[in-house]
RNA sequence: AGCGAGGUAGGGUAGUCAGGAUAUCCCGACGGGCUCAUAACCCGUAGAUCGAUGGUUCAAAUCCAUCCCUCGCUACCA
């Protein structure tokens, strides 16, 4: 009684977009874990929120013409509605910004500082002065310094593959309005993460959950361990104690939502947050695996040096594919939980089954309508719900219900074999391994009830068939109890069929082999529909629909050949000239040496250049162009100028006009 | 590049940590049965040199080594 309640935790929706299939695929699995948990007789606590703060939601935030508040609450009640639609049911689901984790990350950042794990340095950081921000490096483009390719601020991501450092990229443009970035340098804080390898190795060794987590974590600890810089410069999250114009990066205020959460909870339940918290504790983590580090690296070492308790277990969950893409919004490979699954009429309990019966919880996902259909077909509408037809059918149809007599202790012992298989899987969190022990639970039902053919032994023995029928009911009992946390709305509905009153839910699972008792029950009807396949065909139509218009989007760039490059002739020239056309806002007309001839050439870069500023300029111009008139003048060539602001291609060093590139 | 995960019949997937005799389950193919049931259910047959090579062992999908291929992640994105 005086241990701790398990508390389990889902890595935070990020709220600056709708819930998709990848989110799902964390909290579906801890829902169910709850569910079976608190059914195995367990306290358990269910917590979880939305991230709110964050440069990406201040720049969302801005496009769509609100505030951060604003944008993250629609995203928030947009999760919190959808979840509920998942039967995914939080005992606290709360905001990164709300009052209580502002006042949770101040003192607990107040408690680093005191406790000597902070420290102030300088950083160089790329800043836009139209936006008037500093920028992540997500928001930073420009040119590798390795091997001259675009890149990000991070990363020479097309190019060369390097990790760049701050302040290492070239030419850097703000990614959001394409104006020049500068490095600008501001005091920034550090939490001495490097202090606590010593604690972090033997820490992880007994860490609980998923091996992905363990061996990931102790992995990036046997490399380097640095420490972190826990501060931006931004206006909105959490302000740095003492520092008006810093906030803690997100990183530190929303696992610390967390415990926000719990409070909350706690506050309303009459509890104690600290049982959770504080000392020994049960806190389980269930996240995506692309956030492990975070979660097994940054958030124990923040807990233990602000003298909190560390997490017990965390369980990483592998990735998610679609029709074998890796999950991409921008490439249409992805599956909106609302528009594409729930408010097409499907039942949460069908998504909820393929996601936890699909595989392993730390193996890769594959999603597909094909496969969706197929599975859901075969295993939960053939196996599991005939089976639960045919028994309640026939024992309605000759005892209108459930006849008298013992179960079969044969079958009471392939319930109970059942039973610790299952309780076996979801105590390592093995969600698959527990879902194909009650589908073979489903199977052996249905194999029992063939063999045993009661509609035939009816006819010469009526005991005997009643005896059939029986046993037949206690594995449906069996399997709907066990079945609730994959598909609570079904088992609910299962329940009813059973005779049942009450809720499901409030059953042990232990229960699954107390013998059912002689009952009237209704006449049944079928509770699992088929996926039809003209519906599935119509799913999948949208899917690939999604996917073709993204295609066009980002546009396979065609490859030429060197001889069709060779076409073209291009070569530096010198400005002699510039005038504006008349009439027009946006022409000028140039007068370039080209080395063998002056050549009059139409440029649209009025808006960008003054004509002053351009003679005398080298630059680079297409001569074999075929001539055009434009606004009613001659142009004989192009001049090459990258992006919307018309940035103009120059020679890095000087050389004569007429000089041919290659 | 480093780290991690994976490569098992036509497709998908279990088993690998704690090595054992006919390698699991689902779909698909073929043949049979049943008719209580949502053309659902049951039984049977065919189909895999368990990525490659070498090693340890009485015994290897499983342990060790090397290699090949695929994918993911890599702090100052969230």
């Amino acid at each position: 009684m005086n241990s701790p309640p398990l508390l389990v935790t889902c890595g935070l929706p990020y709220t600056n977009g709708p819930c998709h299939l990848g989110h799902l695929r964390t909290y579906v699995p801890a829902d169910a874990y709850v569910r079976y948990m608190r059914r195995s007789g367990e306290e358990v606590v269910f917590v979880c929120g939305s991230d709110n703060h964050g440069t990406p939601i201040v720049v969302s935030a801005e496009e769509a013409g609100v505030s951060p508040r604003e944008l993250s609450e629609r995203y928030h009640r947009h999760f919190d509605e959808t979840f509920k639609r998942m039967d995914v049911l939080f005992d606290r689901f709360g905001m990164t910004d709300d009052p209580t984790n502002h006042h949770r990350t101040k003192t607990m950042v107040s408690e680093l500082i005191k406790n000597g794990f902070i420290y102030k340095q300088v950083v160089h950081q790329a800043y836009c002065t139209k936006c008037r921000r500093f920028l992540p490096d997500r928001y930073v483009e420009g040119i590798c310094p390795h091997c001259g390719t675009q890149a990000r601020g991070d990363e020479c991501d097309q190019g060369c593959g390097k990790h760049l450092e701050p302040g290492e990229i070239r030419d850097p443009v703000c990614k959001v309005c394409q104006t020049k970035a500068e490095f600008r340098d501001q005091e920034h804080y550090f939490f001495k993460l490097s202090e606590f390898k010593e604690f972090l190795l033997p820490y992880l060794e007994k860490l609980r959950g998923t091996s992905n987590a363990r061996n990931y974590a102790i992995g990036w600890i046997n490399d380097e361990l640095h420490d972190w810089c826990i501060t931006r410069t931004l206006e909105w999250g959490v302000k740095f104690p003492g520092r008006d114009d810093l906030v803690v990066y997100v990183w530190v205020d929303a696992p610390i939502g967390y415990i926000a959460f719990t409070e909350e909870w706690a506050k309303e339940a009459g509890k104690d947050w600290k049982r959770c918290w504080c000392g020994e504790n049960r806190v389980t983590h269930f996240i995506g695996g692309d956030i492990i580090y975070h979660h097994s690296i940054f958030w124990p070492a923040l807990l233990k040096a602000a003298g909190y308790g560390v997490p017990h277990a965390i369980v990483a969950s592998g990735m998610v594919k679609v029709d074998d893409h890796k999950f991409s919004k921008s490439r249409g490979y992805v599956v909106w939980t609302n528009d594409d699954y729930l408010d097409k009429g499907l039942p949460a309990d069908y998504l909820r089954y393929y996601l936890l019966a699909y595989t392993s919880h730390t193996k890769e996902l594959n999603f597909s309508w094909k496969v969706f259909s197929e599975r859901i077909n075969n295993e939960v509408v053939n196996i599991f719900g005939n089976f639960m037809y045919r028994t309640l059918f026939f024992a309605h149809k000759e005892w209108e219900g459930i006849p008298g007599g013992a179960v079969d202790p044969a079958i009471i012992a392939e319930i109970d074999t059942c039973l610790t298989t299952v309780d076996g899987y979801m105590r390592e969190y093995e969600f698959k391994g527990a879902v194909d022990a009650i589908m073979t639970l489903a199977a052996f039902g249905n194999t029992y009830i063939q063999t045993n053919a009661p509609w035939k032994l009816i006819k010469t023995d009526r005991t005997a068939a009643a005896q059939v029928i029986k046993n037949c009911i206690q594995i449906a009992k069996a399997l709907t109890l066990l079945i609730e946390p994959v598909m609570p709305a079904k088992a609910q509905e299962c329940w009813k069929q059973l005779g049942c009153s009450d809720k499901v839910a409030d059953h042990q699972i232990a229960e699954a082999a107390y013998p059912v008792r002689e009952t009237k029950i209704n006449a049944p009807f079928p509770l699992f529909s088929r996926m039809e396949e003209d519906q599935v065909k119509e799913l999948d139509a949208l899917l690939q629909k999604r996917v073709a218009g993204a295609n066009k989007k980002v546009e396979k760039i065609p490859v030429v050949t060197f001889e069709e490059f060779q076409k073209l002739d291009i070569r530096t020239g010198k400005v002699l000239s510039a005038e504006p056309i008349p009439k027009s806002n946006k022409l000028l007309k140039l007068q370039v040496d080209i080395g063998s001839e002056t050549r009059q050439i139409v440029a649209g870069i009025q808006q960008f250049y003054k004509p002053d500023e351009l003679a005398g300029r080298e630059i680079v111009v297409v001569t074999n162009l075929a001539p055009a008139k434009i606004f009613g003048v001659e142009s004989n060539g192009m001049i090459l100028a990258a992006g919307d602001f018309a940035s103009l291609l120059v020679p890095l060093r000087p050389v004569d006009p007429g000089t041919k590139i290659r």
